[in-house]
Order: structure tokens, then sequence, then C-alpha cells
RNA sequence: CGGGGCGUAGCUCAGCCUGGUAGAGCGCUAGCUUUGGGAGCUAGAAGCCGGAGGUUCGAAUCCUCUCGCCCCGACCA
């Protein structure tokens, strides 16, 4: 993409609404713009990032066997009420009326969506499990919205929902979302930890949320120093026994501050750290706390109608904008781990309008792939391109300017450690291939 | 939902106390000069002073109401 032609509104000062680094850089680095209160339109570079993560998030929901669909943003009130939740929820749902005075809803979640759709569609125990997903705009109305997308009150979220004829077959669905988790998050360059979470409105016994760690993150948290060094297998067998690897990452004390045990903390030594986290994900298993009430059954092997267990599985998707950026960004701008960079390499002219540095830079700009690359083509000082690359954090630079054109060098500018080298344009476009 | 604050040019803000008809910096446009870390000079464009009502000869400024946004707290992916 040539810079010169891209939407990409870059602001050099602080838009005063802006408290927390990853909204202010959000806003600076023209990913997003504010339309109301928690409410924010994503412009085509802070959607191309969307896009990335939301793509991570379900080529590992994929991986771990949970299958997507679509359900709607408006629902209806009547499934609500059958759970009960209709009273319950409060005024964080937006509550509709439709030209024939019918309620309906603009879902906060959807537990009862995919349990009609489940009781009507599966009959016998034959078709569990099932886990089922999607990726879906949802709205609850905060009573104060605050840090940006951190916390809007519309935000994308991938939401899983899993069918199990016991609760035993219902913990292996459950470990297989937890190593999704576990996968998702490490594929998105940040370092996050499950802890164990109080089971809250939706109810249940096992519950874990998900922290990334970052400095500047919302809630502290206490955890084994051994925790944050763990790595996930690359290969994992999704249908095959998860519960070592589970334990082994639950294993170790980890707590947020509600479920802090002090004494127990103390007794780790110099091996307890605390840090600084965002929620990022949230799992629940909470059996038939849906499905009785909305009479999910299906008919067990002995011909008898058994309840099924459900649990639901949660990934703020556009929260993780925030998180990584929380996780990776320095004075100068957002520094984007590869994986979700919306372009690959940026391409700076130092001297647009000189033929040899054109040349050079289309030389470069053809070879890398416009996809990849954002070209900043545009008549501007040297400084000012600097700046920009610096704030929008692409991962790679390569500068050109005249002087080194006329030795056939261009310079390689790692974002992450600021480190520059010398190189040749070949050289050049060895080293950023795919 | 309790407490506080702020709405003036695209952005950051001054002006308001003590009413007299709109300002700065950045950005934008044009020209010249500059050209490796958000340039310099010159000349421009740009504001229903959030909205409504009131007081007054006169309101950005004072009063009332209203809408919006932000912050602290309680609550959440």
């Amino acid at each position: 993409m040539r810079l010169s032609r891209y939407f990409l509104p870059t602001l050099k000062e602080t838009p005063s609404e802006a408290q927390i680094v990853s909204h202010r850089l959000m806003l600076r680095a023209g990913l997003i713009r504010q339309h109301a209160a928690g409410i924010y339109t994503w412009l085509p570079l802070g959607f191309a990032v969307l896009r990335k993560i939301e793509q991570i998030v379900r080529e590992e929901q994929n991986r771990a066997g949970a299958q997507e669909l679509l359900m709607p943003t408006i629902q209806s009130a009547d499934l609500w009420r059958e759970s009960g939740r209709y009273d319950d929820y409060g005024k964080e749902m937006l509550r509709i009326t439709d030209r024939h005075d019918r309620d309906l809803l603009y879902g906060p979640t959807a537990e009862e969506v995919i349990t009609d759709v489940f009781r009507n569609a599966v009959r016998s125990y034959k078709d569990l499990p099932k886990t089922l997903y999607h990726i879906q705009w949802k709205f609850r109305d905060e009573v104060r919205p605050r840090f940006g997308i951190m916390r809007g009150r519309e935000f994308l979220m991938k939401d899983a929902y899993s069918f199990d004829l016991d609760s035993d077959a219902a913990r292996h669905s459950y470990n297989q979302m937890f190593v999704a988790y576990l996968r998702t998050f490490a594929r998105l360059g940040l370092k996050a930890i499950p802890l164990r979470a109080e089971t809250g409105p939706i109810g249940g016994d096992l519950s874990h949320e998900f922290i990334v760690l970052a400095s500047t993150g919302e809630s502290e948290v206490h955890c084994h120093r051994a925790l944050l060094d763990k790595t996930i297998p690359d290969d994992v067998d999704y249908d095959g026994d998860l519960q070592p690897l589970v334990n082994d990452w639950t294993g170790l004390y980890a707590a947020a501050d509600d479920m802090h045990d002090v004494t127990k903390a103390a007794s780790l030594g110099g091996s307890l750290v605390t840090a600084r986290g965002i929620e990022v994900g949230h799992i629940f298993h909470f059996g038939t706390k849906y499905s009785k009430p909305m009479g999910a059954t299906v008919t067990g092997p002995d011909g008898e109608d058994v309840t099924v267990a459900m649990g639901s599985y949660g990934i703020g998707v556009s929260r993780l904008v925030g998180a990584i950026i929380e996780a990776s960004h320095d004075d100068n701008g957002i520094i984007w781990p590869e994986s979700v960079a919306p372009f690959h390499v940026g391409l700076l002219n130092l001297k647009a309008g000189d033929t040899a540095t054109d040349e050079t830079c289309a030389r470069l700009y053809q070879a890398l792939g416009p996809d990849r690359v954002l070209y900043d083509d545009r008549d501007e000082r040297a400084g000012a391109k600097f700046a920009a690359m610096d704030l929008i954090g692409l991962p790679w630079q390569v500068i050109v300017g005249p002087k080194g054109v006329a030795k056939g060098m261009v310079e390689l500018k790692n974002r992450a450690t600021g480190a520059r080298e010398e190189v040749s344009v070949d050289s050049a476009l060895a080293r950023l291939a795919v």
C-alpha cells in the first residue's frame, strides 16, 4: 500500500480524552476514532490488526475442534425470559423494541441463542460432543466505558459454547479450550497466564481467566515465577488426554487480587512475582445452568433423556488490540508483534522525487509485495516519515535515502530493538522474504 | 449508580472571574528556502464559542435547563 493513498489519519498531539497508553496510541496512530462513549470506528490500519487477531483466534479454535458459525447481534427477549436472565441482567443489557412492540435486545452474550439452536437440532448422545463458536460484535451498556477499546460498550468477542453428555466429558471440552487459549495468546506474541476465577453471574464450578501481562495493566496478579517461562507445545493432540498439560499450567500459584491468598503466596518466597495484567479471556464450565431451564436434552445410551452439560469460552478480540499495545510499545509508538502487524514492512523513501531513490523503492515495493509493505512515498521530510513509521509500529523498516542508494545500500531497521544495519537491496529482500 | 471536571478552528488550549462582537501553537492550502528524526519564512483558508431559553443596549463570558464527553469510586470480555 502506498501511504500517499492510504487512509491513515495520524495525530501529532494526543487527544485529551485518552488516558492510557493504548488508547492514546490507537488514536494517534490512526487505528480508531471514537463515535460515542465506548463505541468506535475502526480505521483501515486498526481494522487490519483486528482482522489478523481474529484470524489467529479462529485458526486456534478450529485446531481445537471447535466449529465456527455466526449468531445474530439482535436477539429475542423471549429466549432470555426462558433462561431467567432477562430480568437478572440489568441495565447493562441494551433493550430494543421493534415496530410491533416486540422486545429485542442487542446481545451481550449468546448462551441462550446457542442453546436454542442446539436443542432444536440435536437429539442423540451420538451427536456429542460439540463445540461451536462465533466471532461477533457484542454490546454491554457499561455504566462507565473507559480506556478506549479496552473497555468499550461495543466490542468484538469470540465466544465458544461446548455441549457434552456429562461433566467428565465437559471437562475435556473445557481443557481443549484451555489449551487453545494458551496457544492463541502465545501466537499473538503475548505472555498470558491462567488464573482460577470466580464464576460470577454466569455460574458454574470451573472457571479460569487469562491475563495478559503488561506493566500498565489494570489488575494486579501474583504468581509463581516459573509460570512466566512456560511454553506451549506446537503439536497438541486435542483428542488425547489434555489434563496433564492443564495441570502443569494450573499447578503453580497464580491469583488476581480478589483470589489472592497472602499466606500461600508468601510461602513461594523469592519465586513470587507480582505483576500487572489485562484480562483477555475467560472460560467457564457451568453444567446445566442453561440447558436445564431451556430444555436442551439428548437421548442417552440407555434411552433416557439427559440434560447436556455446557461450557462457554470468551476471548475479547477487540480488547486484545489494546492489550497488545499495552504490552508492546515505547515512547515513540506501537511495536506490533509480527503475527498481528498490519503490514510487515514500512518502506521509507527519504527523498521522493529523486530518480534513484524512487527506483530503488519501486523495486523493493514490488518484490516484497504491496500487501505486506506500507510504502511511504509522500513528499514529506525524513523526520516526519521516521516519526510516523515508529508511531504505527510495523516490525521492519527499510529506509531508502539518496546517500545509501548511491552505494547500492539501504538501511534495515528493527522496530522492536531499534537496531539498524546498512545492507544491499538484495540482502534486504532476502532478509524480509516471507 | 454516587462524586468531580470539561465542551471555543481538524488537534492541544487561552479568553470567561471583571459582558463590548474571536485568539495562539500544531495541522491544512499556496509560494520560496530547506531536506536522515514530526523544518524556516511569507501569505491564506478555517469557528452558530455543544444546544435551547433567559438577563442586558450588547453574552463565548452572567443565570436556568438540556445534550455530550472525560476523570475518581462501585461493576465487567
